[in-house]
DNA sequence: GGATCGACTAAGAGCGCTCTCACCTGGGGA
DNA sequence: TCCCCAGGTGAGAGCGCTCTTAGTCGATCC
């Protein structure tokens, strides 16, 4: 298929430079060698627009410097709107780039892009993997890591196999929020949940509940999934659940951004009316009306650190399996 | 550092089964055996856990069966709240996903990375490179065609390199909102284009000119960069330019939210005092206040288009090597 | 019944690299 | 002067697969 079908080898290269093909090798290593080879060995990598063989140096190091970030949720919502995804992307993408890495992206959404994901990766595709936003107790990591693969996620699993992890203060950031709101002295707080499969979702609705167990309110609660649409249909119903409701925690921006909406077209005020608080800080929140209150979680760190703690794996360090990111409430105009 | 580290081999298997290496490669790439020896192979491949490896066959082959996606925009932007880039990664990989191919992710913002990249598939790592949201006459085409790689952009080059694109009708899509305007009878049409180094940027307000040279209006142009904040700090500046302006085309919907805001804070009701037309048809636009006529691009065509093209030449086949896709005036709320 | 044909299979030569190990060569100590 | 010790180098053996080239065997044809 292409042009230029032969690309010149270490052999070649050694021919050219009068060395071996070993002295070559150590040169593109960056090994020692006398300061004469490394010079006639440079010159001629130049001349002959010498590049390494990727496949070749895998055969035999078993590195391949393919790491694989796996997003198993059906892939229209990863891309609808939340920036959750794209975010954690960024920060990977930063580590991986600053050591040298190829980030493969998997969209897992069906069973078949599971079992494609299993062979690709048992066929040593890839030197290690990270897995994203998964729901209930899926069965991938448990499999990954019976393969032999260093694995990192982002939450706890909530299957039985335990893997190493970089996850969020979600019950602290959950806390402070309704916390935030009794200060405030309201009465009725109500809370939109997220997805009970998903420790985020699982983990702020403790966090909410935590948070009213000291005072006298009482919970109420309505279940979204994270999307706008399902925070402005939870809102509605909260507000028929308990029309004299005064401040709302909403599990994520997109949600509670839906929910804003419903508010204002069930005609009440936000904060007056009705105090809104979110969670995640994404870009919109800032630019709701009114700005929306909110639990920032730093999505790009988050990233970051997955890829940070996996090449640490993958270089066969230990880590502590454990690392947890704080959460910030920052206050706007709803809340 | 695996585990695992033997996996079996194409010999283990063969010793197995008792066959030949060759006989065993023929039933694991579906080539025509006897049915003994397909089945004594298959149950050998089942016990044993055999899977290829891909490295080896990568060295023989010249086929690595990955295919990279550039982005090269400074990575902040990219991923910030633009959902483009989400759409087309999830087109390509719809179409990646059914060709078997994974999907290698480069986020080119700095020189280096650039530099990376080349040698990166410079190396072979890669089957073929989908390039998108090129700025100006970026070397990159060029340079990847020389290696002798395939190679489809989103978007015409503004290089001198001609190469194969998918690209979406943006003049007509511009002008058929432009017509829009005019024909409800607005008087003063403004626009806020995009950047004038893309190839989106540029075609948008050619396509608002060529409407509007028709009529008897004057053009009245301000500039963003597709940002929300770019569109309120565009939309200030033309009020202040032509404070009777009676309408605008907004050359990204991003920008148009913001322009949205900027018009709700200088006092304009949308869209009595003020029709606004966008371009993209992100989710946003359906959820804005009021919601956001729009021209609509297919983002996730785009990238299915892209990876379609791109797998096409990859196979040695030829394509016409121009795409482009019809765009279409969605009519909401605000014009 | 022997030659011919077709359909499979076995063996072997790489693909381009790394890595081990033996070898060389020059400098310093005895 | 001789020997020993390094650091540096080269030859060769793979890594696991594909693909070509022979070769085998059973079935068909005259």
């Amino acid at each position: 298929m292409n042009v230029q079908h032969r690309r010149p080898t270490l052999e070649s290269v050694a021919a050219r430079a009068g060395v071996s093909r070993a002295t070559v090798s150590r040169v593109v290593n960056g090994l020692p060698v006398t300061t004469a080879s490394q010079e006639s060995v440079e010159r001629a990598i130049a001349e002959l627009g010498y590049v390494p063989n990727h496949a070749a140096r895998t055969l035999v190091t078993r590195r391949t410097d393919l790491i694989a970030l796996v997003l198993p949720e059906p892939t229209t919502r990863v891309f609808s709107d939340d920036p959750f995804f794209p975010g954690v992307i960024h920060g990977v993408s930063q580590e991986l780039e600053a050591a040298d890495k190829q980030l493969v992206l998997m969209l897992a959404g069906s069973e078949a892009s599971h079992t494609r994901i299993e062979r690709s990766i048992a066929a040593h595709h890839v030197d290690g993997v990270m897995l994203a936003s998964l729901h209930g107790a899926d069965p991938l990591p448990a499999a990954l890591t019976r393969i032999g693969i260093p694995v990192v996620c982002n939450e706890r699993s909530l299957g039985p196999t335990s893997v190493p992890y970089v996850g969020v203060d979600n019950v602290g950031g959950a806390a402070a929020a309704v916390r935030h709101l009794l200060d405030a002295g309201r009465t009725r707080i109500a809370t939109i949940a997220g997805p009970q499969d998903m420790i985020g979702g699982i983990d702020r609705l403790t966090g909410y509940r935590d948070a009213l167990r000291g005072s006298s309110r009482r919970s109420i609660v309505a279940v979204g999934d994270f999307t706008m649409d399902s925070g402005a249909a939870a809102m509605r119903q909260l507000l028929e659940d308990d029309p004299a409701l005064d401040a709302v925690f909403v599990a994520s921006d997109l949600m509670a951004d839906g929910a804003l909406q419903a508010l204002r077209q069930a005609g009440r005020r936000v904060p007056d009316d009705v105090a809104l608080i979110g969670f995640d800080d994404i870009a919109l929140a800032a630019y709701t009306d009114p700005p929306l209150t909110t639990v920032r979680q730093p999505i790009v760190e988050i990233g970051r650190q997955m890829a940070r703690q996996l090449l640490c794996l993958v270089n066969g360090a230990e880590i502590e399996s454990t690392v947890v990111l704080p959460t910030e409430l920052v206050i706007r105009g709803s809340a």
